[in-house]
DNA sequence: TAACAGATTTATATCGTTGCAAACGGCCTT
DNA sequence: AAGGCCGTTTGCAACGATATAAATCTGTTA
């Protein structure tokens, strides 16, 4: 048909070239606009003619060509996750990754991460993200009260879920875990245990959850009247060597706490580890509760008592309401909070 | 200058549009093809023109368009990572990750994840990427010794490093740890200690460090003269749970283990759960070295013998093979091993 | 029979970039 | 002063897809 002195289909080309509409226009005979819209489920082509392109564009195994696809339509279908290569890949993005993995598949849509490095400010790799459009929606985590990625990313209307809430006025897509309710619980328990001195590690300030955890854990031990304490110059983010010798050098002044209340795996470890280098046995003399996020507790003698957060569900989730945000849903409809199993 | 009644820079135009080629032309009142060719260093372009377009460029926040550029000359400046989400991403893929991030750093490449879901053929990553040209390069593990991916990559000619080696003739691009040597090194140090009936839990046949751990332990244990068995029903990629079932179970049997050697944390955390269990202290009634990936380990208590393995070293390696590979470099100078440390 | 409406299909232009070949201007040679 | 050469610059086309507008082809109606 058209330009057929210029290319010759089919003979000559070597079978693993990529298909293109080009390929099944000839094929077909159509147009290769005609093609685009067949495949596109167009109404105004006939039934028949998209049956047919669809089941060559099948038979030949044709995908459209994102390049060419994101340069007309400036649509990446890209997803971008920033991730601290530093800290929160181990303990954090992992187990969203897996739960991102499973939203995205059998979705056109791509998980690229971008890393977001320590010694570049937070807001550097959003920057870069929209003003080079480099993704169709965002997901970050270790959100603040009043995150500047929540602000600008708001600003520009761009599609986004972030793991933890905000107090800013303007609703927003997260998904987050009642982290107060999890204090509460994980405070309560040590309590029915007869504990009576209590401590929790908490993330560092700027985080919306370090506000959540701290009144869980003040709510509990206020309406119970024991005593309580917080961690001294250490959070959540610190290295596990850092958590145990905060601990022990606390076991070593008088009335040391008789329960901990650790908002993860590694720093659960990390106390045991103290305690247990000062001949006491986790769960004897000092009772633990800790959240788990992974199956990593599983194995640990002594077992510990532990709440759960599922952050695969979590990711899963993230990547649902941010594909429902891209497709132009509300975002005060997208928001979900997983509150911890009641024990 | 040219189309100067159609489009007017800098009037009447948002701020936050994206600087393409044109603007720069029309900044500069040269040509598009100038200003392309005077930003790739390209030296017919006058030195002085050079630097005066590399300016304003920077001036103005230029970043060449990802798709056009892709779509033009079909460089994607994607590098994939492909996991398997169910347990690579944890273990492994993790400090992998951290790794190429800090090697792709500066450059202006990617990190796409692909995830390979445990339900279809491994192979289909890998064609899905070929087919379309999804990334410039490839990186994967759990390499097997005639791996399929590395055959087909191989005939396609098409950049990757795996983790791992094979037993194929042709060489080709690959970051390893020395297991032969882990494992030798482990079951020596279990046979000074004075332990005589050794055990070591190895992964699925089918990955290449099955057989160089098992050959690793075989010659210190017959060196030895020691007795020996393998984990019996479970690998190193089974679930926690079953390995401290299969650990337990052995326990209840006449003459068990004194020593084990694990491949990595969480199976060495299944294997002191089944220790502690049965009323064994780890390091004492049986010896333990494991392999060290992360700082997992650190807050462990009894502190296990552990030989390190830098996952994050071998990523960032993995990185800089690949780009050099992508860049022409000759697939036999490609190869790292990774030694563990002498201790 | 000619004109018309509706249903399909098609041509054209465009996204931003780069390879190619041609063009340009200045300078030197003869 | 005409020709040739070199160092620079430029126009054109193309990558593959799609939005827009125009062009077909039906079958119907006046």
């Amino acid at each position: 048909m058209t330009r057929a002195g210029q290319r010759d289909p089919g003979a000559g080309r070597p079978a693993s070239e990529k298909p293109t509409l080009r390929t099944i226009a000839d094929i077909t005979g159509l147009a290769v606009t005609t093609v685009s819209r067949a495949l596109g489920d167009a109404p105004q082509i006939a039934r028949e003619t998209r049956q047919r392109v669809q089941q060559v564009a099948r038979d030949i195994g044709y995908l459209p060509d994102r390049a060419a696809q994101r340069l007309r339509t400036g649509r990446t279908n890209v997803i971008s996750l920033i991730l601290d290569p530093h800290e929160e890949i181990i303990n954090f993005g992992t187990s969203l990754m897996k739960g991102l993995t499973a939203a995205l598949r059998d979705t056109p849509y791509h998980l690229v991460i971008t890393p977001h490095f320590r010694d570049e400010p937070a807001l550097d790799p959003v920057r870069y993200i929209l003003r080079n459009r480099m993704a169709d929606g965002l997901i970050f985590s270790r959100t603040e009260l009043f995150d500047p990625r929540v602000k600008l990313l708001l600003e520009e209307d761009f599609p986004f879920v972030c793991h933890g809430r905000t107090e800013l006025s303007t609703p927003h897509p997260y998904v987050d875990y009642d982290n107060e309710a999890f204090a509460y619980q994980a405070t309560r328990r040590l309590i029915a245990q007869g504990r009576t001195r209590l401590a929790i590690l908490l993330p560092p300030e700027r985080f919306t959850f370090h506000q959540h955890m701290r009144y869980g854990f003040l709510r509990a031990v206020r309406e119970a009247g024991v005593a309580y304490e917080f961690f001294d110059g250490v959070t959540l983010d610190s290295p596990a060597e850092a958590v145990t010798a905060a601990a022990a050098r606390r076991l070593l002044e008088p009335e040391p706490p008789d329960g901990y209340i650790l908002g993860g795996e590694v720093s659960a470890l990390a106390v045991m580890a103290a305690l247990t280098d000062h001949g006491f046995t986790p769960g004897r003399e000092a009772g633990i509760v800790a959240k788990k996020t992974s199956d990593l507790f599983t194995p640990i003698r002594p077992r510990i008592d532990t709440i759960d957060e599922d952050l695969v569900a979590a990711g899963e989730e993230m990547g649902r309401l941010l594909l429902q945000r891209i497709s132009g849903a509300q975002p005060s409809q997208l928001c979900t909070l997983y509150r911890p199993n009641p024990a």
